[in-house]
DNA sequence: TGATTATATCTTGACGTCAAGATAAATGGA
DNA sequence: TCCATTTATCTTGACGTCAAGATATAATCA
């Protein structure tokens, strides 16, 4: 099983023909991140479609259910699990609500906060979701051994890292 | 500089206490490809923006300038490389149109089909871009040694080359 | 040649996201 | 106590993308 050329090759093949000046492995590495991405979030998203859901309305019901008993959390606190904006997430809960996968009612703590809750049949749902996405993310990397996922996760750990450090991002 | 334990580290130590019948080793991996790209994005992005661009217009500018003279391919060529619909790629031609760094004419030899090329000015613009983006994206990887880099790339391009072979993308 | 099929591109409508700003409630002094 | 500031959330408008479909031209073949 020789790894062959790929469209990435192609591509720094004609930068290094058009630009010899430039140093491009980088750009090899940090395309390949790229198109992963787009592969795995793709793949992903059919098992989310399984369940009627997407990869956003996922990511708040597996927030929730994560966070264990009573499976409950603030829209701030959804926001920084999630890191989407505040805005995004009003939008993400107002369809997660209307489907009846949440609730959403003031805190009785602070008139300016609101208590988001898994249903029932959200709790159900997302609980059948995650064990499927699971198994299909053991599938979308059945292509590495245990050695090759461990080195491989070991470099992107180190890399998220010092990127994450300098840019402040993440915490 | 140990690694210390992240976000995601943070989630998958909530799924194994909530799920521990799961095996979440590859969310993690995975997880960790979804943050180094919107990192990876970001800090990208404010280069592009530096010269007025985005990663929309630089992604078709770029490959206008390495396909070498004259720098003219049609939107289908086009759509191919970058991998995005028609729809947007009309929509990134327009702007691009708009803003004098593409022209796009008629093709005399197919009436259905354009040429779409680099204006003098396109040429300049994403001559200037490609070589501030290089350097920033060896900034981006520079908290990785040289022979960590080869090995990410090469587990990068093993992984890519299982996943697209199964889903049938890339090519 | 004429009719069918394929190809190239554009159009439309919907979606998820973000930035900026609005609103309302809580907090912290003076 | 009252005002200024901070915090929590929602609203609005813009953007880039996609899927589906419209249009026009080219290619095929009977």
């Amino acid at each position: 099983m020789e790894n062959g050329t790929d469209k990435i090759d192609r591509i720094l093949a004609q930068w290094r023909r058009e630009r010899p000046d430039l140093d491009v492995a980088q750009m090899g590495v940090i395309g390949r991140v790229g198109r992963l991405r787009a592969i795995l979030m793709a793949e992903m998203d059919r098992v989310f479609k399984q369940h009627d859901l997407n990869g956003a309305s996922f990511d708040v019901l597996a927030t929730l259910r994560r966070s264990g008993p009573p499976y409950a959390l603030s829209p701030s606190q959804l926001i920084e699990w999630t890191m989407v904006t505040s805005g995004t997430m009003t939008n993400r809960l107002d369809k997660l609500e209307e489907a009846g996968l949440i609730t959403r009612q003031r805190n009785p703590e602070d008139g300016r906060g609101f208590v988001v809750a898994l249903t029932p049949h959200g709790f159900e749902l997302i609980d059948a979701a995650v064990t499927d996405h699971v198994a299909n993310q053991h599938r979308l990397l059945d292509g590495l051994n245990a050695d090759e996922l461990d080195q491989l996760d070991g470099l992107l750990r180190k890399w998220l890292g010092a990127v994450s450090a300098r840019t402040g991002s993440d915490k």
